[in-house]
DNA sequence: TGATTCTACGGTCTC
DNA sequence: CGTAGAATCA
């Protein structure tokens, strides 16, 4: 196969590039996917490059999962071991800390590769609990503040000892106190953080010599994807990586990087010519994407910038439609003016893809409602996840203590949940007696116990709740991981919790709990143990959720980062909302909410509609505030925009109240908040660990209603209407009984339904043959 | 101890 | 408006 067929020179030479450092600095839309997977192809078809001995990193798993389809494929469908190594930094990090990990307990005592990571759900309960212990409370300083103060703090390698020694006033030296316990327990717990999974890779590559050079030698080609989005472990990582040879292509765009605040050091970027005297340098200037007045739009805005290298993206292709704008009245309007203009779009052209994109997760709400209206299904991009969901984190954490009983993040959220009568006093005793012997929870349980210094109630119900522990560790050597998932359920009493209960939510809880297991049983399939299954689970990342199937995407424009739709709403631009407020008192800052909006305007292919609301309230009851239109629209050339109508959605206030009631009950009642497309798929798609190709639907189903072409009449009351069997619908079977309905594809009597039965897993059914009823 | 109600408070982006 | 934690009651 020629992999050069049909590239430009510029992705020719990059492409064809093979030893020595690389930098390709690759606009919006200028095809540097293409160009990273012919590359991989090429070294491995032209130059013999065994393919394990390339790595290319990316952001996501999703980025990752794909990268990796278009390689093999490229390569004809090598054998699992033939194939090249694509991955995220964490993931591989986790990988490389697994495997060959052992000696890094020579500068981190206690760790064992049987480490926990700690996703930001557990640090900001560890950090809750150290606040508890120290008689501090989130007054003192927001518990997510304080966690990504220690992840500063990490970052710049500080160690607690040196925030003491450097401190000045009471507070410095507080949170020093916190970051060293923090660190404690992480150690005590045997488990990483996002930042040491990095961070200890690093550490342990500079440590180990000869695992350093194992792996010099193993990884003969390096590339990094969104380079402009490091941080500095991540470039430490990259140097030991490539000390031996400096095979290292990186692929970046300096307007791209919106990650500044989670550690993305630009001057990664900005220096690799630095780093490395001898790269050389591509630039991929030709935009694929875009037309005309999209693309000039967009690099009028970024221009604005000082803090770049400069470039001037151009495209082929024709001047296409001017940059929609519309100025609403209120939130509610714009929301609406979306939604009308979205079923507009698709009435015309049923098989478009739409994106609505805004700064903030809060904003999907009134969109949602308003799509709601026109009964028109979307999927939501982030926000909460099927594996941030309660039920799906309590079952995950019983799994974590039983490999290790001392993750006391865990064993505390589980430890009485369901009620065991271990409560609150009790909880209390064991964290001081656990304190003051530097103990984890489990240890202290048990010595206390020992010591015979509990209450007799108290006592009774914590040797029960060893007694489970140890049991249920047990199976871990015995039983497939959905078995134990299953035997967990059980023996635990979580689900008879849930079946017991009368609430409808305990009904979706267990049918979530149903797809986790049922997620279990495909990667025991796939031979993943326990620990690759709880990695996979803390590893999932919310973009990693979108399906490009879906005909309505809602996202943060920092989620949209990598992907384009033909037609790219961006909602909210307002002075404090976009830009953010947050951003408004630094130069830094702004430019890089600027490059936020460069992002987000070249995600749209063929058209683009801006839009912002002269009011909007900032809480629910509260009164609307005045807003001024964003800076950046302004920058946007004005002969490249038309304004849109200003009395769309018939120019009147709509109370979107009856709406907003239904869409609260849904959500309630479906299993995923706002994912109500093919949420299936979704977890399928979470679980997953390698790319595997999904089957690729015709025209997505996306339609739950017929389309209005108006506004339509606000309904009279929100209940006691009749609605269709879809998502989150409860049905009677005359075999499998109760179930609860997780999807839909096609409508009426034909509708085929995927249902979720207690007991029996899941069913694909047709309505017409399956004789099941609707459930009030 | 556990379930329920009340109240105060507050909102970037995320591997 | 939604949530977390306090306060209250069974």
């Amino acid at each position: 196969m020629d992999f050069l067929a049909g590239l430009n020179p510029q992705q020719r030479s990059a492409v064809t590039h093979v030893e020595g450092p690389l930098l390709l600095l690759a606009g919006a839309g200028s095809g540097k996917t293409r160009v990273i997977t012919h590359r991989i192809a090429h070294l491995v078809e032209a130059h013999h490059v065994p393919g394990p001995a390339i790595l290319a990193v990316t952001f996501t798993n999703k980025a990752a999962g794909e990268m990796r389809d278009r390689v093999l494929k490229l390569l004809g469908n090598p054998e699992y071991r033939a194939a090249p190594l694509v991955s995220t930094f964490h993931s591989f990090c986790v990988r490389m800390l697994r495997r060959d990990g052992k000696r890094l307990a020579d500068i981190r005592p206690g760790f064992t590769r049987q480490f926990n990571i700690y996703d930001d759900d557990d640090q900001v309960a560890l950090i809750k609990q150290i606040f508890r212990n120290v008689g501090l409370d989130e007054k003192f300083m927001q518990y997510r503040a304080m966690a990504s103060w220690i992840s500063h703090a990490k970052s710049r390698k500080q160690s607690p000892q040196e925030m003491y020694g450097s401190s000045k006033d009471p507070k410095t030296s507080r949170l020093a106190t916190v970051y060293e316990r923090y660190e404690d327990r992480l150690r005590q717990a045997n488990a990483l953080d996002f930042d040491d999974l990095l961070l200890e890779a690093v550490r342990l590559l500079e440590h180990d010599e000869d695992l350093r050079r194992q792996y010099g030698r193993r990884y003969e080609f390096l590339m990094i994807d969104e380079y402009q989005d490091t941080n500095r472990s991540q470039y430490e990582l990259m140097r030991l990586l490539t000390g031996e040879h400096q095979n290292v292509c990186v692929v970046g765009d300096e307007d791209q990087s919106i990650y500044g605040w989670r550690g993305a050091d630009i001057r990664n970027i900005l220096d690799f010519e630095r780093d490395y005297p001898k790269a050389t340098v591509i630039r991929l200037e030709q935009n694929y994407r875009s037309t005309k007045n999209i693309l000039e739009a967009a690099s009028a805005v970024v221009a604005h910038n000082i803090e770049r290298k400069g470039k001037w993206l151009w495209t082929d292709a024709g001047e296409g439609e001017k940059i929609g704008l519309y100025e609403a009245l209120d939130a509610e309007n714009e929301a609406l003016f979306i939604a009308d203009t979205v079923e507009r779009i698709l009435s015309a052209n049923p098989s478009e893809r739409v994106a609505v994109l805004y700064r903030t997760n809060f904003q999907s709400r009134q969109i949602e409602e308003a799509l709601r209206r026109y009964g028109r299904n979307y999927l939501v991009v982030g926000g909460f996840s099927f594996y941030q969901r309660a039920e799906i984190r309590d079952l995950l954490a019983y799994l974590r203590v039983l490999v290790t009983p001392h993750d006391s993040i865990a064993l505390l959220r589980i430890i009485n949940t369901p009620a065991r009568g271990i409560g609150k006093t009790t909880i209390e005793q064991m964290e001081q007696f656990a304190l003051a012997n530097e103990l984890s929870l489990w240890s202290a349980l048990r010595r206390i116990l020992d010591e015979q210094a509990f209450s007799a109630r108290a006592e009774a119900a914590l040797r029960a709740f060893e007694r489970m522990v140890i049991e249920l560790t047990d199976l871990l050597n015995t039983e497939p991981l959905d078995e134990i998932l299953r035997r967990v359920m059980e023996r635990t009493g979580y689900g008879r919790m849930l079946e017991s209960d009368n609430d409808p939510e305990s009904e979706s809880r267990l049918a979530n709990l149903n797809e986790l297991v049922n997620a279990a049983a495909e990667a025991a399939e796939r031979g993943e143990t326990l620990t690759d299954f709880l990695d996979h689970a803390a590893l999932v990342a919310d973009a990693d959720g979108l399906d490009e199937r879906a005909a309505v995407s809602l996202l943060t424009m920092h989620n949209a980062k990598g992907l384009e739709w033909p037609v790219v709403f961006m909602a909210g631009l307002e002075e404090g909302l976009f830009p953010h407020s947050r951003s408004l008192d630094s130069n830094a800052g702004m430019e890089e909410e600027r490059r936020l909006c460069y992002v987000g305007m070249t995600r749209a292919q063929k058209r683009l509609i801006l839009s912002w609301a002269r009011y909007r309230r900032r809480f629910g009851g509260g009164q609307p505030e005045a807003c001024v239109a964003s800076r950046f629209l302004k920058e946007v050339p004005r002969e490249r925009i038309a304004k849109l109508r200003e009395d769309a959605a018939g120019g009147r206030q709509v109370d979107l109240y009856a709406e907003r009631h239904e869409v609260r009950e849904t959500v309630k009642r479906n299993l995923y908040t706002g994912q109500t497309y093919n949420s299936l798929d979704n977890i399928a798609q979470y679980f997953a660990e390698r790319g595997i190709a999904a089957p690729r639907a015709p025209a997505p189903a996306t339609r739950a209603a017929a389309p209005a072409a108006q506004v339509p009449p606000r309904p009279a009351a929100p209940v006691a209407k009749r609605k269709p069997v879809g998502p989150g619908s409860s049905v009677n079977h005359p075999k499998y009984g109760r179930g609860m309905v997780l999807r839909r594809e096609g409508d009426g009597e034909e509708a085929k339904l995927t249902v979720s039965f207690p007991g029996y897993g899941l069913k694909k059914l047709v309505v017409k043959y399956a004789g099941i009823k609707l459930d009030e």
